[in-house]
DNA sequence: CTGAAAGCGCTTACAG
DNA sequence: CTGAAAGCGCTTACAG
């Protein structure tokens, strides 16, 4: 029933490189080499075709040019949620990267499921597609394709990873609260440390690792964690959960002095907790994300958090993907996993006089 | 220089449709019949050369098909700037559309430059892309493939369009400072109303619809206009630039009592612009906003604006688009272009005493 | 119901 | 420096 061709005026079939060709007066193999820049053209027949398919608008049928070469010049990249403020920064600075370098990018959503990360893992396998970058959702497995990590990491590592400095950010976090404002009942809210129930584990997922981080960070500082002080969210870190979380923290005689959300939405759920239980931040609660929410400083009140770098991780995979298309290995010394540094941005939130 | 084959296990050549027809001891025709379901087979044929496609985990090549059909089942999606939220919305929502379709989708970053969406389109047909969705810049031009335009429309509108109902919406938000609050010097900050300087102009363009429903509600309202209270932004209606608009704006003697934001971004920059003069919001200045901010309550204050329907313009969209596929056309009828309409969400930046 | 064969539009050894 | 020809992996008239 689909009827593409019918929108094309009648008689203006497709342009094809043998129109160039007999255009230019040249067999199809010299227009072929002459388009590609090949310096084993005469250069003024180079000129030639290059003006007569210019003038003409000629765009060489990529599907063709795939199937002859055998490959795409095409990545895919597999994101939980394009949606999600992060994965979108990242997204269109893998992008910008490597289209760039001549390739396009096909985006696929995964609803953080495995399941559906394998399918469009498939999908993007019968694309052929050169490469991938991938944030995993637990359903990552080699399509023998090069394949870079991006923020979860699998337990095969792929071609390489790039991945927040989760553990050191967090305990950046935690030593501000401790060390400059005297806290000693901090709790933290969290992304779950695995993946759904059936589902591979993330060996050193993000939220595992901002999870140990938290305990980590506790325990140097030499203060007691009760359970009761740790509670991790839905996969999507969703505000509505976190803010229940809070309320639930707020509620029992052992409140804590100060909370340690692990990802923005995280953070801004607490915060409407607190204000459901009528807790005044900072004031009687201190609050500090890890991720910086959008528009931190004209939140009431402004939240202090790690700087984002989630262009940078974009940039970072995209770059390593292209490095191991052209045969760069990993350095053998090199860290199998880049990790990316983050500062913490002193707002009001956890009890800091702010900017 | 690149080699994505070695890559692969040595001796494991790509599976193709050949490898299936000979393990399930058929044709080649026969076997890719039976994997499209054809009617024109055996069952009991078709039953074992799925299955043995499947444990094989055969994928069939997309170049060769899309090459063999003329058609790619791909759509290609063209935005400014994939990192900004409404877009973003708009996209993922597009997406499910049209992946349950069977359509894959190619997006494209313009950066709002107009000579980058003439390069995308090109692109985009060089991939022989089956249809467009375009939130245009002002570059489009027709590629001889069926489009569907999203929020921002061209002087020919293709198959179809979608957008928001922005001169209505504007027209609710000053009702709503007019009516309800009694303001009598209200402010415009939005985005620009047409493309930059050499680029085409955009008959329809969101910025300009805002501009005229906001100069044409406040003529409805009978109150004055003066030309210094109406402020364009840069065309990514950059908080900054707001910012530094409302600071002009506050500035003068004749100081308006309230501002219509053109955007979410421009709104965040006004309230920025009057925390920098010391202009208490709502208590000396409202402010409203036409698209709802990022935890728009949360913010201080709680920003007053119309609710938000990035996702529904994308489903919208992508299912416009599936209807021209299908060689459905626009009811003759019909509005050309799909306004989506908009609701007020009350909060406490224009004077009211907010949830 | 099944198969042999042509052909989609490129690129690239292979000759010259 | 240029051309004739093969072939990438599918789908689909055309025969049977």
């Amino acid at each position: 029933v689909v009827d593409v061709a019918a929108h094309r005026d009648p008689g203006s079939r497709r342009l094809t490189l043998a129109d160039v060709a007999a255009a230019a007066g040249v067999s199809q193999a010299t227009a072929s080499r002459a388009l590609a820049g090949s310096p084993r053209v005469n250069a003024r027949t180079r000129e030639r075709v290059w003006s007569i398919a210019d003038r003409l608008g000629f765009e060489p049928n990529r599907a063709a040019r795939s199937l002859r070469r055998g490959r795409t010049s095409a990545v895919g990249l597999v994101v939980p949620d394009v949606a999600v403020a992060f994965y979108a920064a990242a997204l269109k600075a893998a992008q910008e990267v490597l289209e760039a370098a001549g390739y396009h990018v096909l985006v696929v959503n995964t609803a953080r499921a495995a399941r559906r990360e394998r399918a469009a893992l498939r999908t993007l396998r019968s694309h052929q597609v050169d490469g991938l970058i991938v944030a995993t959702s637990g359903g990552y497995e080699d399509m023998g394709v090069p394949a870079v990590f991006l923020d979860s990491l699998p337990p095969e590592l792929g071609e390489g990873a790039v991945a927040l400095a989760n553990e050191d950010g967090i305990a950046r976090l935690v030593r501000h609260l401790v060390e400059l404002h005297g806290h000693e009942r901090v709790a933290y809210v969290g992304p779950p440390d695995q993946a759904g129930p059936g589902e591979e584990p993330l060996v050193h997922s993000t939220g595992r690792e901002r999870l140990e981080g938290f305990r980590r960070a506790i325990g140097a500082a030499g203060l007691a964690l009760p359970p009761e002080h740790v509670r991790l969210s839905d996969p999507a870190c969703s505000e509505r959960v976190a803010r229940a979380l809070a309320r639930e923290l707020l509620a029992g005689p052992a409140r804590p002095s100060a909370i340690v959300a692990g990802a923005d939405t995280l953070a801004l759920g607490v915060l409407e907790g607190a204000r459901d239980r009528e807790v005044r931040v900072p004031d009687e609660l201190a609050v500090v994300s890890f991720d910086e929410p959008p528009y931190a400083d004209l939140l009431d009140p402004p939240v202090t958090s790690l700087d984002r770098h989630d262009s940078e991780l974009g940039r970072l995979a995209a770059q390593r993907l292209l490095a191991a298309f052209e045969g760069v290995p990993l350095p053998p010394d090199a860290p199998p996993v880049t990790r990316v540094p983050l500062a913490l941005k002193v707002r009001r939130s956890c009890g800091c006089p702010g900017a």
